[in-house]
DNA sequence: CGTCTATTTGAATGTACTCAAAAGCGGTGG
DNA sequence: CCACCGCTTTTGAGTACATTCAAATAGACG
């Protein structure tokens, strides 16, 4: 396969030449997984940055009474880690799973770290992704605080306009925060005002 | 005043020199404000980060119905910003404000580009950070979606054991999010239960 | 000392959850 | 290709956690 979507996705923020752009793929492995596949398990230590070139996958926890909530989606064009355990190298407790069936790139802490020697670039490019997810998680920590559950719904299907009609709406409930059931009524409710 | 705190703070992931570590204090401001002087107004743009070196500031939102919520807390040898609004130059809907008397250093954002230029570790020492940051959040956001108000209280005292005793209520129950009402009460039920 | 804000307490209310059961839907194997 | 199975979604009744509003008390600051 090409890396045309992650030298897409690099260049975004900052610009390579052909040595640094073959330098960096070759510090990537490939990997389709089918539907349902669970990538990293609660518990075990992450290894690896994913870039997702195909499909989706979704990070979630399970907590103690063994309800799940997800953290991240990760559509085409996403990463997605548990950055928690990919950096302290110690067990996580997220879990990240295809939605469907997926093809994504993966680079290890490994390759990661020798990247930023490499490529002192790279340091650039992971500073300004992750501000960018800070930004998000910190918008949407406001919104979970200051949010009824129908407007942050509303807020979902605006922000994510094309997983609203490809992701289980359990899955969606589990992301903003609801049970499943809660959101069936919610909008069965919303459906009626609109009449 | 001397830079020894903040300095320190630099030293927990890069290495700087004599040199840098001059240049680097040459790009900072020192400020001093009274106890609830407001230092970001939800709409400004945010031009600073900011490092306490003395007391503590907090950021929080206004919403619509008018409640704050506390998004952050700062005290001394932490890093605070208005991160959409930083990177962005956008106005922004976070309120900086000093919960006592403070002293703090400010890294306009001018100068962090500079520092970025001239001094290429920064980019290292930055993102590091908001790796830092985007662990917590995530992990905040998880208890959210998955722990009673309870069991946020109890994670939040294990966790800023010393803010507990030097904020007041009212902040903290922005910031685990219930009402202060709410918080007087579970606080009253844990004492009985514990006796 | 007086004022202003924070905290406590109480009663009524609401949003969202739990548990249970039925209906819908998709995939798989016969 | 249909029938069945498992999983998701819907619907309903009862419940709980947390909020709202109101009033009293306590604390902090000038």
């Amino acid at each position: 396969m090409s890396h045309t979507i992650i030298l897409k996705n690099i260049a975004k923020h900052i610009t390579l030449n052909t040595n640094e752009e073959a330098l960096f793929v070759s510090l990537l492995e490939y990997q389709k997984v089918k539907s349902k596949k669970i990538i990293l398990r609660q518990g075990d230590v992450c290894r690896h940055s994913i870039f997702v070139t195909n499909g989706c996958l979704r990070g979630f926890t399970i907590d103690a009474n063994g309800f799940e909530h997800v953290l991240s989606f990760a559509p085409q064009d996403w990463w997605i880690a548990d950055m928690y355990s990919l950096l302290s190298q110690k067990a996580g407790n997220l879990n990240i799973q295809a939605m469907v069936d997926t093809e994504m790139l993966l680079l290890s802490k490994v390759n990661q770290e020798k990247l930023y020697l490499e490529i002192p670039k790279f340091e650039r490019f992971f500073r300004i992704i992750t501000e960018k997810s800070l930004v998000a998680h910190q918008q949407r920590l406001v919104d979970n605080l200051s949010l009824t559950a129908q407007q942050r719904y509303k807020k979902f299907c605006t922000i994510y306009p094309n997983l609203i009609n490809e992701l289980p709406q359990k899955q969606i409930a589990a992301y903003i925060g609801v049970t499943p059931e809660f959101l069936s009524k919610m909008k069965a409710q919303m459906f009626k005002k609109n009449k």
